[in-house]
DNA sequence: TTTTCCTTACTTAACGGTAAGTAAAATTAT
DNA sequence: ATAATTTTACTTACCGTTAAGTAAGGAAAA
């Protein structure tokens, strides 16, 4: 017997194969092939592609608004925000497949992101609006959109994640001059949530 | 005798359905039949769909690559930083489908993109290098990673485009809350500007 | 003996790409 | 100038492959 049960193992592979390829380069039969099993055994245990994807996605579009809601209580408003751009980039560390997932969703308008997950994302923003509004009354923040603030916040993060080989590349194109060092990706959560407070301060 | 030749017709269809759908669904005949011919006559003017794809990235890639560097030549570094997110957000604008495009780029790690466009992509961000250099060396700028910055520039004012229908979807979500304005483009634009160089500052 | 969990073998449909042929325009030869 | 030839820009009809999804059945466990 072992710790996980198949589906959750389908599940599993899928979430590698959906990060790694998208959604329509993902081929069913190539998770079955990654659990030892064959295409219908998938299909046994969901219904179809779109609700394997959704057994991936929906738990951890949860995952996340509930990290965001635990940590982003209490605290001025100046501290919730960084515990919120904290959580936020914890959460991609732990969560290695979510970036790409994730990215593609917001390049493709989210017309395949499922009901649950939008719901779970509705929360997480309305709690990044209780902040800013909390700083803007007491002065501290400038009035600003919150759905600015969370694409400064969710999108850069997102993408120093899924750019790494693009970057390489791009080294590799500028031979002879001085290439800045690629800083770790703790310094650059550190570093953005540092130039957002400060551009976002009174 | 149209103004445009059907080649030129063809990329232009080609460009619509790329951003709309990204490659994988957009299907080659799709885009015969928006140019009202078969499959085949795309076929004669593109040896495959791979270089139909790099007929409609490479101009757009080398046009911003061409605007960046013509709008930061000169100045202070802060007005040249400005220029450079003006510049940008200005493109987006006046190609509407190049978010899209771009934005899947970022997403799935940039694998299908053409060494030519990550040739221009390398332009641009040796343009940033410099003006960020030179802000550093005049005490002006804090050192930062310009790969960071490049990343808090572009991702926002892309998702911000691709991510329309995802913030309405959103919004509905927050049926009885006060969901604030949704700004214009022109004017989140003007915010990350001031937001990036506030934060920047030393 | 029924339910669970899987396999083998299959259908269906879509899509990238090609072979072969053709009408019209352009080019060359007479 | 005109007839012959070639090139351009397509069309119709097709092939090969791939991938989603299913029907039917079987072994093992409950």
């Amino acid at each position: 017997m072992s710790k996980k049960s198949k589906k959750e193992l389908i599940v599993e592979k899928a979430k590698d194969s959906f990060s790694r390829y998208g959604y329509e380069l993902t081929t069913v039969e190539a998770i079955a092939r990654e659990c030892n099993i064959t295409k219908p055994a998938v299909y046994y245990h969901f219904k179809d592609k779109a609700a394997l994807y959704k057994a991936v996605v929906c738990p951890e579009f949860t995952a996340l608004a509930e990290k965001i809601e635990e940590h982003t209580k209490k605290g001025i408003p100046t501290q919730r925000l960084e515990n919120y751009i904290q959580t936020f980039g914890a959460f991609l560390v732990q969560n290695p497949t979510f970036s790409a997932i994730f990215a593609r969703e917001i390049a493709n308008g989210s017309s395949t992101l499922p009901d649950d997950c939008t719901e779970q994302l509705a929360r997480t923003i309305r709690q990044l609006i209780s902040i800013l509004h909390t700083g803007e009354k007491e002065k501290v923040f400038q009035v600003e959109s919150p759905f600015l603030i969370q694409m400064m916040i969710v999108t850069p993060l997102i993408s120093c994640q899924t750019t790494k080989p693009l970057r390489e590349k791009i080294a590799k194109f500028a031979h002879n001059e001085i290439i800045p060092l690629e800083p770790h990706f703790e310094n650059i959560v550190d570093s953005l949530s540092q130039k957002i407070i400060k551009g976002l301060l009174c």
